[in-house]
DNA sequence: AGGAATTTGTGCGTATGTATC
DNA sequence: AGATACATACGCACAAATTCC
């Protein structure tokens, strides 16, 4: 190894478990073999082997239980896209869908100021629809910096922003900070999505930061409350 | 110690120090002994206070430096009893306070479902009004398993009732979820605060489960989203 | 029902790496 | 450069929860 600083071993471990489960190797509530086997296997020592597992525990991957074992979970986000997403059916989960309306070019100058950016920036302006088990359930407006790309097609973003960050624009988002308040249903209303709460409407304003700590996307998400709530865990 | 089923050292030893830290014993900025003399003057193993010292540090009441040592962080003020607390100005920031408005016993049939008791368990109903700078910023209405005492006076719980709960009851909260949707003002709407849109509120319901992974609490807040909103940030 | 085997949780001790002072 | 202090890694013993016979 010439490299500079590698990883310590359990974060190799944890990885390269989190790449298995990922992957498929090991399915949802399967039992992995037990601590005393993968440390065998992986050729490392238990303890070490164990702070890779509550790694991943801590992350949701796994759940270990005492005098029973180590087992995947149902994640029902495996691939780690929907990291940041929080909004869930009311009736509990979903699976979470993005459609793209409509991606334009646009200056706005309450955005360009907390993107750090000229008030009259050119910025790129997604809107989307936000399904759970194919149910509309928000309206979304995503805002990046309008420099990262001369050109974007719809196809390019259709499977999932993130990814077309990672692959397209060089960064990805590696945190967030959602206010949550009320607001009224935006005027660009999809015809689909109808919130029947008079007016009232939930409302989530997002910063994400990027990888490079940089404010590089901000969002407004418009939900029905009826049928959609927004659900945080903290430890 | 004759009790049934007594918490694991590292535990003991991070609520140790919790207690220390809170009392004043320790005071923020400081830094605390080395591991190795703090390990010897409690009597445990190296390995076990690195375990609580972790937790601490997760918690935010310490920070931990390598090659420097272990450092009270400057909490602002009352140390991580507002932890969970999730609501500020929508003018950013404010510091919280709570008035204990009401302690009742009730019965309910819905909150006794999620503590997991017969649906006609003695439940502790509190009702706060909660505030930010002192001004009224929401109301809410917290339910605990009513066996846990059989008499609270409001004077037990007016400084924190996590503190209380810590102390008196003997668990803490180190989890919760939140579900936040959007609701109507409850009727027991204290003079003191009145939303003023239309009758549109932000609503949170929370599930907080305590040290021994049992949901202990259940809380419902209202709060009004012009002058407040939830801050959640996730890395 | 109950006891043995299995599996994770806790606790101890030590050696070595790495960042800080 | 050396001393100090936290981070990582190893290994072992026993406790507690679960499972299986």
């Amino acid at each position: 190894m010439s490299e500079s600083t590698r990883l310590p071993l359990f974060i190799q471990i944890s990885e390269l478990l989190r790449r298995e489960i990922s992957a498929g190797y090991w399915l949802p509530g399967e039992r992995l073999p037990t601590e005393a086997e993968l440390a065998k296997k992986l050729g490392v020592a238990v303890g070490t082997l164990r702070k890779a597992l509550t790694e991943l525990e801590s992350n949701g991957l796994l759940e270990r239980k005492q005098g029973s074992g180590t087992y995947v979970k149902n994640a029902p986000d495996s691939s780690a896209v929907y990291h940041f997403f929080r909004l869930e059916l009311k009736s509990g989960g979903g699976l979470p869908n993005a459609d793209v309306l409509n991606l334009e070019r646009h200056t706005n100058t309450h955005v360009a100021s907390l993107l750090g950016l000229p008030s009259n920036a050119p910025l790129w302006r997604f809107r989307r629809l936000r399904k759970l088990d194919q149910q509309p359930a928000a309206m979304e407006e995503i805002w990046i910096d309008g420099r990262h790309s001369e050109h974007i097609a719809i196809e390019d973003v259709i499977e999932s922003l993130y990814v077309f960050y990672r692959e397209k624009l060089g960064f990805w988002i590696s945190r967030v900070q959602d206010s949550i308040t009320v607001d009224h249903v935006p005027d660009w209303k999809h015809p689909d999505f109808a919130p029947d709460v008079g007016s009232a409407c939930g409302y989530i304003e997002r910063l994400s930061w990027s990888n490079q700590d940089r404010i590089e996307e901000v969002s407004f998400t418009w939900y029905d409350p009826e049928s959609v709530r927004y659900a945080a865990r903290w430890t």
